[in-house]
RNA sequence: GGGCCUGUAGCUCAGCAGGUUAGAGCGCACCCCUGAUAAGGGUGAGGUCCGUGGUUCGACUCCACGCAGGCCCA
């Protein structure tokens, strides 16, 4: 009768589950990381000499849960945090929020409604900030759940005092470097509410407008011939027209000129057939380049000239294909007269009625205006067409009236010409951009900018520190006036702008320092919230004492080279002449499987929150870590599924390690290098090429590869041979057997090395693994707290990992060949098979010098190896698979002998010693007792 | 419309200073095991390397033009 051997073999034993129930465990560790005051441990290394490693945070918009956007980003920063920490760095990371602007107030705004017009500015303030508040500490629990480590309870915030008070710092830095001024630009303005309106604050409706084509005469050696020649142009906004400086004509477009008998008229040539009446003559074709420097005869005033200038936006889609300029009354307009230096014109007043600098019509209401400009380009003959037309025009949200682009009073930053884009082009160039195309993106977005409005017309924000004489208007911008407001915005913050009186904010006793008057007010502006976000490292890096200026990195998606890196790129190389940080990775966008953008119409949005809710932060932190963050990186629920196969992978190799491991003490059992079995060895020397590439990635920041390469270990180095091979020592020999000890030497080492590099990646499930180490608890309560571990070189035998590679593509032959003997019922497993390999050459030298390790390697104790192919064993049969791998040759048939109940193993001897077993379980089953 | 970027198996990635039948892992199919077991092992099928031209003895790799997608502008 049989017996049952199990009790007598080291089977695997360990309390590490298999199902990994990451939602619910994860959480446990977060509060284990808390209770041993895991981050506040590494935050004492600032007091050790060990080099120091500064991620600057980019701040969020503290508006809304967080999406996959948010979670990539943040998890690829700690990810680079973790890894520096376990490099046994110093690397803190103080998170931060963006909390001023627009949406908020929007947000806030809709909640009012009607109520909001009863609310003061302070009040109305107040509200903003509860609103932000709530949305920090939501987003804030969210980023902790993704496992991203940091100085949670003190992240910076741009509505912190300190953080209000260095926008004036760095305000008054800039402004005395000469480089803030206060110029015009056009901004969207409801004249019913008589308010400035954002971007967001806008609504697009039909509406009907008169259109236009206008005639300028064209002057220079033009002036007075006969019959004169006139450039047409198209407008919907007759209105505008006052505010005219300048034709723009498509540079590269083909304009002719065409006599009608009375006069010559131009238009681009693409768009004759719309304009053209009549038996017209084409007299001259030209480029639009032509008319750049022409000088044209206002058409409403002739005194004044409008300039002919090109510019790329110019339509050729319908109209005359010349566009009338008023920088005063339009982006593009104010844009492109930047670049000509055109006069920003702006003749319309709060409530949209003309003033003087309208001349004759002065007085009017811009709707009456129209009329009386059509009436008037009439009687002076200067009205080539007039229509109706229908299209999208902007709208007030709140009071769905028209609004209009008018043209008022900012503060800007010189930038261009001899602002400072010469030493930002210069810090640029002082940083490492990954990837490498980054700094073309930055460079070529600084050298086309314009100069930077800095102002906007808010109220939840940081107020433009400047205030006004009410006598003689003077600015007050001597040192003393900035400090003080430094001064109380450090103590009482922004809001105090809004609760004192001018004199409050400025020294005692003070006066104008031209007129003396001692009446004031302060500015109404609030800064640009990119301004704000784009001194974070002022107000953190040089404030925050466990960090320091500049930083070591900046990592942000690849938009923000319009946005943060220049902003803060801007502020740093004004004050100091050089970039705030030292190296710039950027990332791609989140993106489905087909490469589209995630949005609700689409239905293809993956949600991080649910995502960790089903399968926890691990999965999606390794669905992140997996991808190339250098161009977009996909998500759905394939791939989710995918990297948690994966993952699963990684998790059991693990488990299946620790479950060999149980009786391992690595103080008695270890067994050195030298001494390891040759197995073991091979191993190891494979650990070591995979920790080269790991560690190399590490740099590098690549870590998809890191990801790759370790799955591909797990499957195939590991599970697909070495742990298969195993069993029999693992399982069968004694359990103190030197084999034995040698082999959980070496799992022991590769759980080590693994569950430490995967650490900064799969931060939860490394911990676990770590809890469930023989030894490691005690030696180190957390894996975080580890640092990497180091495989020394004398652990890398070439010649045995080259031989032992031969000797996997031999092992590779016996498994196809193997194949067709399950095929035809011959043996079912390879223990139960007798395996006959015939070789010569190399492989045979190989085979020969490792023959101990054969049965290991192919899996069975019966091995028959020769040098002679046409011996009878390879002789094809019934009983027999023969397959010819050209300088190998492979015959299996079955096992001779008698199983061994105890090991599996086939042999002639079992029962010599003791009944049903092999003379070597007969020894050990006598030695254990 | 402009600038920058991406496009290799169903999925995630390798590869190529241009050179034999383009690789891996997952997934899938089939087989085996039941002493890693809601695990494990083996074998196999999957690719007009986005398309079209060009350079070359030779292009997935270089160039041009497209197409699709992303970010930022307009």
């Amino acid at each position: 009768m049989a017996r049952d051997f199990k009790e007598t073999l080291n089977l695997p034993k360990t309390d590490f589950p298999m199902k990994a129930d990451l939602p619910h465990r994860e959480p446990n560790f977060l509060k284990m990381w808390e209770e041993i005051k895991l981050y506040d441990k590494l935050m004492s290394r600032a007091h050790t000499d060990v080099p120091k490693y500064v991620l600057h945070d980019g701040p969020p918009y503290a508006n809304g849960d967080i999406h996959v956007g948010h979670a990539l980003n943040k998890v690829l920063k700690d990810i680079v945090c973790r890894y520096h920490w376990m490099k046994g760095e110093y690397a803190p990371f103080i998170p931060g929020w963006d909390c001023h602007g627009q949406p908020i107030e929007h947000q806030v705004e809709k909640q009012l409604g009607e109520k909001k017009n009863d609310l003061s500015k302070a009040k109305f303030r107040e509200l903003c900030k509860k609103y932000a508040e709530k949305y920090i500490d939501r987003q804030r629990e969210q980023f902790k759940r993704l496992g991203v480590i940091g100085t949670w309870d003190k992240p910076y915030l741009t509505m912190d005092l300190e953080y209000e008070a260095t926008n004036v710092e760095v305000f008054k830095k800039l402004y005395r470097k000469g480089i803030v001024y206060r110029g015009k630009k056009p901004i969207y303005w409801c004249y019913h509410d008589m308010t400035a309106l954002a971007e967001a604050e806008i609504e697009y409706y039909e509406k009907e407008s008169t259109s236009l084509k206008v005639k300028f005469e064209l002057l220079d050696e033009f002036k007075n011939v006969a019959p004169p020649i006139y450039g047409v142009i198209w407008t919907t906004t007759a209105w505008t027209l006052p505010a005219n400086v300048a034709l723009a004509f498509h540079p590269r477009a083909e304009y002719s000129i065409y006599d009608t008998g009375e006069e010559r008229l131009i238009f681009a040539t693409s768009l004759a057939d719309e304009n053209i009446k009549g038996d017209w003559k084409e007299i001259q074709k030209v480029k639009g380049l032509f008319f750049e420097g022409k000088k044209f005869k206002h058409a409403l005033f002739p005194e004044r000239i409008s300039e002919g200038i090109v510019a790329d936006f110019v339509s050729l889609a319908t109209g005359t294909g010349i566009v009338h300029i008023a920088p005063g009354h339009g982006e593009e307009d104010y844009l492109v007269g930047e670049k000509y230096d055109l006069p920003v014109i702006m003749p319309v007043d709060d409530k949209g009625v003309f003033t003087d600098e309208a001349g004759i019509f002065a007085g009017l209401q811009i709707e009456e205006a129209n009329q009386k400009i059509v009436e008037f380009l009439e009687k002076k003959g200067l009205l080539f067409e007039k229509g109706k037309m229908s299209h999208s025009y902007p709208h007030c949200w709140r009071c769905k009236n028209p609004v209009i682009f008018r043209a008022t009073e900012q503060w800007f930053i010189a930038v261009k010409k001899d602002g400072l884009k010469g030493d930002a082009l210069d810090a640029i160039k002082a940083v490492k951009w990954i990837p490498r195309w980054s700094v073309n993106r930055i460079t070529s977005m600084v050298e086309e900018r314009p100069d930077w409005c800095i102002s906007r017309q808010r109220a939840w924000g940081v107020p433009i520190p400047i205030i006004y004489c009410r006598k003689c208007g003077m600015i007050q911008d001597k040192d003393e006036v900035f400090d003080r407001i430094i001064q109380v915005f450090r103590l009482e913050g922004a809001d105090s702008w809004f609760r004192k009186e001018a004199k409050e904010l400025l020294p005692a006793n003070y006066s104008c320092s031209r007129c003396r008057s001692q009446e004031f007010r302060k500015e109404e502006d609030i800064f640009d919230v990119w301004f704000e976000s784009g001194i974070s490292h002022f107000a953190v890096l040089k404030k925050r004492e466990e960090v320091s200026w500049p930083a070591d990195m900046y990592l942000e998606g690849s938009d923000q080279h319009r946005g943060w890196f220049q902003s803060s790129l801007l502020t740093s190389a004004g004050v100091e002449k050089r970039a705030p940080y030292r190296e710039v990775l950027t990332h791609g966008f989140i993106v489905d499987e087909q490469g589209r953008k995630m949005s609700k119409s689409l239905g293809n949005v993956v949600d991080p929150l649910e995502v960790m809710d089903k399968m926890g932060a691990d999965v999606l932190r390794m669905a992140v870590a997996a991808s190339d963050y250098s161009s977009d990186v996909a998500i759905s629920d394939q791939i989710l599924e995918r990297i948690s196969d994966a993952y699963r992978r990684i998790r059991n190799t693990f488990r299946f390690m620790l479950g060999n491991l149980y009786d391992f003490d690595k103080e008695k059992n270890w067994v050195i290098f030298e001494e390891m079995d040759a197995i073991d060895k091979f191993i190891i020397g494979k650990l070591y090429n995979l920790s080269e590439t790991v560690s190399r990635a590490y740099a590098e920041c690549r870590y998809h590869t890191i990801v790759h390469n370790i799955h591909n270990f797990c499957t195939g180095e590991l599970s697909g041979f070495y742990l298969d091979v195993l069993k029999d020592r693992l399982y069968a020999e004694h359990f103190d057997s030197p084999k034995r000890r040698s082999t959980q030497t070496a799992l022991y080492t590769i759980c080590r090395v693994l569950a430490k590099y995967l650490a900064p990646i799969l931060p939860f499930t490394m911990e676990e693994v770590w809890q469930h180490l023989p030894g490691c608890r005690s030696e180190l309560e957390s894996v975080h707290l580890s640092t990497f571990e180091t495989i020394p070189e004398s652990a890398f035998d070439k010649s045995l990992l080259d031989d032992w590679d031969r000797l996997l593509e031999v092992r590779k032959y016996v498994m196809k060949t193997f194949e067709t003997v399950k095929e035809k019922n011959i043996a079912r497993t390879l223990l139960e098979s007798k395996v006959s390999i015939a070789s010569e050459g190399e492989t045979r030298t190989i085979l020969t010098k490792w023959q101990e390790y054969i049965p290991v390697i192919i899996g069975t104790t019966q091995i028959y190896l020769t040098t002679a192919f046409n011996e009878e064993v390879f002789e094809e049969n019934d009983t027999r698979v023969v397959y010819n791998f050209g300088a190998v040759k492979i015959a299996i048939e079955h096992a001779e002998g008698t199983k061994c109940l105890r090991c599996w193993n086939w042999t002639s001897d079992v029962g010599e010693k003791r009944e049903d077993v092999c003379n070597r379980c007969a020894e050990i089953l006598v030695l254990l007792g």
